[in-house]
DNA sequence: ACAAAAGTGTTCCTCTTACACCCATGA
DNA sequence: TCATGGGTGTAAGAGGAACACTTTTGT
């Protein structure tokens, strides 16, 4: 049986950030790339697992490393695990890079949502990382804008269905930047009342007292996600579409 | 680096199958078992994925094994890469089993659904593997509880999404059946009235000429999915909770 | 004063839910 | 004729979608 051959496991992950306007993942430049060949430049951040590692671990050591963040949000997309997936220059490229001899990669991905503030954007940038609009990505580097892909599906799926925006916003933030934050990632335009009074009635908002500053218009209330009251409605009622109501 | 040491990737399926009133899923007894040992006996059906062979084709070949069935629902569940998910007698097991020298094994978690029909149920039992009812199973070999919990919660969730549960039907069935499939697997009562309007006002359900035959009561209807149906829907309008619209 | 975005209610309609009886068949 | 499950309709309520104007601020 030749099942243990050299095959090594890696994560990729897809870290998204959103600047106010649209969403935006983090891509780094390959070391080692020689401009001669064909390879994509750039590519999602990533590395092998590590001997003592689950998979989950490993991603968050490679968001570490490539945000300078420990606690984010971090959810795994899908298996690639086509034989092909990475060979010839591409398989060359990863064994030179981690020092490895490996015939085969399966790559598990990941997908993390980070708040896109200075900080983390002077770490990423100081490490030669780029934060790319989604929208203007067309190749990456193996198969790595299909991993993304995979990413954007799922991130909106999630997005419809569970609290996970505001991952992506700064503890305090407006009604009005959650639902551009909603329309950026689905690709929809939402009416503002209809989402006000939504988002309200789920009583996951809390108000704060601070309204926005130095706006040319009237000035928007501040307002902070209420995690547990999230916690306490699911625990209470899980619901979704069809026939809402399960046991496991 | 010790990255490349002798780790393997294994797949485990979940088969769930349905026999009118429950939901069974599939469990084989392990080879090699000594009864002296504190092992548990049964296992779900797995193997080591082959050099040439994406995860989902391991999986489509283990299934093939069990069941001797070939075009089978498969979906993956989850990646268990706990670097303890086996160790100690279980690993001893699982290198004895398999002829190999692993220290770490991690694996990927599918579940199937089948049709239990006369077939299939002679050609498990010929193997000497089991159907049990997935209430009643406390505890199973390795993680496999652990995967199996795994599978019931997606399955819960895919079942009241889209449309597998003709996966676990006869070609041809009546609305109560689905629909004790139904209260079965997510462990409610359903109203027949109200289920009967749904399901038959969503159009994928297609009403046949024939009957029940041989009932000490009104004979049923037989349908039959119109899956062509089920996809125009799905091409012309995704649809989900909260904000239901998106691109990718 | 004007430009720019915040914030606010109502109506209509669809979908969900709760609920009880007659029908066709085999024993 | 009785036991068994098949099959049917309606009314009330909740939730979603469409829609336009006033308010507050900076320039």
């Amino acid at each position: 049986m030749s099942i243990q051959m050299n095959q090594s496991l890696s994560v990729d992950c897809a870290v998204f950030g959103f600047d106010g306007r649209t969403l935006k993942v983090l891509l780094i430049e390959r070391r080692y790339y020689a401009p001669d060949t064909q390879l994509d430049r750039l590519k999602l951040p990533g590395a092998m697992i590590l001997e003592n590692e689950t998979l989950p671990n490993a991603a968050i050591r490679v968001l570490e490393e490539a945000t300078g963040l420990r606690k984010v949000y971090l959810k795994q997309i899908d298996i690639f695990s086509d034989p092909a997936r990475v060979s010839g220059e591409e398989l060359k490229w990863i064994n030179r890079h981690h020092g490895t001899h490996s015939e085969r990669v399966v790559t598990v991905g990941y997908y993390a949502l980070v708040k896109l503030d200075d900080r983390t954007v002077a770490y990423t940038t100081a490490k030669g990382a780029q934060w790319v609009a989604v929208e203007s990505i067309v190749r990456l580097a193996m198969d790595h804008k299909q991993i993304l892909s995979a990413a954007l599906t799922l991130l909106c799926r999630e997005m419809c269905q569970s609290p996970v925006a505001f991952e992506l916003l700064p503890r305090k933030f407006t009604i009005r930047q959650l639902q551009t934050l909603y329309g950026a990632v689905l690709g929809i335009e939402i009416d503002n009342r209809n989402f006000r009074k939504k988002i309200l009635a789920s009583g996951f908002l809390c108000p704060t007292s601070e309204h926005e500053q130095g706006v040319a218009h009237k000035p928007a209330q501040y307002y902070v996600f209420n995690r547990a009251a999230y916690k306490k409605a699911v625990k209470e009622k899980l619901r979704l579409g069809f026939i809402d109501n399960w046991r496991y």
